[in-house]
DNA sequence: TGCTTACGTTAGAAGTTATAACGAGACGAA
DNA sequence: TTCGTCTCGTTATAACTTCTAACGTAAGCA
């Protein structure tokens, strides 16, 4: 997690409290969503009172800025040491999948509504990167014939975001649909528009991957 | 929209000033988001002083549910008046995306990021079922032989959620696909992850469309 | 042994949702 | 027209929230 071998004793007991205060705030997110995150709540939790809590977090923004940084690491770290055998974009998938359910709230705090007026900063857009980074690796890995559409030829000229990865278009191509095709089905079965409707959402999920990577 | 036409000049006031409520509402909502609406704030808008919404909304939670019950009889009506020539799923799929642009927070407030606790009422899941029929009707319509899938097979038993409803399994996975994959690259478009990626959307919106009508 | 700096406290401002009690006025009926 | 009822909008209040300010204490460092 975060640097714990700070010099002083005050700043190792500074970043132990950060700490203590993310562990108290993904509890309550986990049960009351992030939109109803309490500083007032935690600080209580903590056994201290309200304001203490502006000594380790300027405001609300700032707390739940470095949830979202570190829920964007995890996955991160998750994605890495997926164990990718060679072809396998699917490995990638379903553990995608199991870190999204493992902490739902977490998975939505990433890809969920955003608050308009937010601006990720510069580190958690890079560590974005990275994960799309993993996504052109392994699928140069299994890369295969198929023929270009037309979003090939648009990427092959708006590439910017794939930065210096040599993956050729039609693999960005497959990133990105294996991106929202996994997203399509997590987010709306996280949200529970699924439930009620009587059929099995992990079966979906595997539908949409075979149809994606037996594409072509 | 709502009943207009009224008995009593108190109940014709009374469902005048609820759309006002409403109006307010929405244009608060496009700015700030579903999370920051502010019952205080309409109130004032409108030249009354707080608790008077109350008269017309027992909560926030019931002027949001009715904001969610609008939204989504919008988006039913807007794909019931779509002009569906015969096997055209795609004049749909195009008809979703331009509803959800024309205002990504009444989108998002539909199939965004829930609350936790929040459960819809009945007639919402009606109104979600009918948008479901109206992709089986255009799905059977432009149905085409393709190989069964595993998920057809499941589908073939689990096909509650269509109801008495014709339509064969491989229509009813199709209209999964296509909910999902539609919900998956507007979602993200529409929360802003590929801002500063570089590439246009809307074709990737295509090309997922084209894909998923070319299957088989 | 001090000095400094960080920490936790209480007090308070400016918000929010929501309830309670009250006055005024509009509506419907006699 | 007059009268009773019922609804509406008001203010006051409670219980929250984030966040700032001022203050005392105590821990760390020289």
């Amino acid at each position: 997690m975060a640097q714990t071998d700070a010099k002083t004793p005050r700043e190792r007991y500074r970043t132990q409290v950060r700490a203590e205060i993310k562990e108290h705030a993904w509890k309550q997110i986990a049960t009351t969503g992030a939109s109803a995150l309490s500083l007032n709540a935690i600080a209580k939790q903590m056994g201290m009172s309200g304001p203490a809590l502006y000594r380790y977090y300027a405001s609300r923004d700032e707390l739940i800025t470095e949830l979202i940084r570190d829920a964007y690491r995890s996955l991160a770290d998750t994605l890495r040491s997926a164990p990718v055998t060679g072809t396998d974009l699917a490995v990638l998938a379903y553990a995608v999948r199991g870190w999204a359910l493992e902490d739902p709230q977490r998975y939505l705090l990433i890809y969920g509504t955003p608050v308009p007026g937010y601006h990720a900063p510069d580190d958690i857009t890079l560590i974005s990167s990275e994960i799309m980074a993993i996504l052109l690796d392994a699928g140069t890995a299994s890369a295969r014939e198929c023929p270009t559409t037309p979003f090939d030829s648009h990427l092959e000229h708006h590439r910017d975001w794939a930065g210096s990865h040599p993956a050729p278009p039609a693999v960005l191509h497959q990133a990105l649909s294996f991106w929202t095709r996994l997203h399509g089905v997590l987010s709306l079965e996280l949200a529970g528009h699924f439930t009620g409707m009587g059929f099995d959402p992990a079966l979906l999920f595997t539908a949409e991957l075979d149809d994606l990577l037996a594409r072509g």
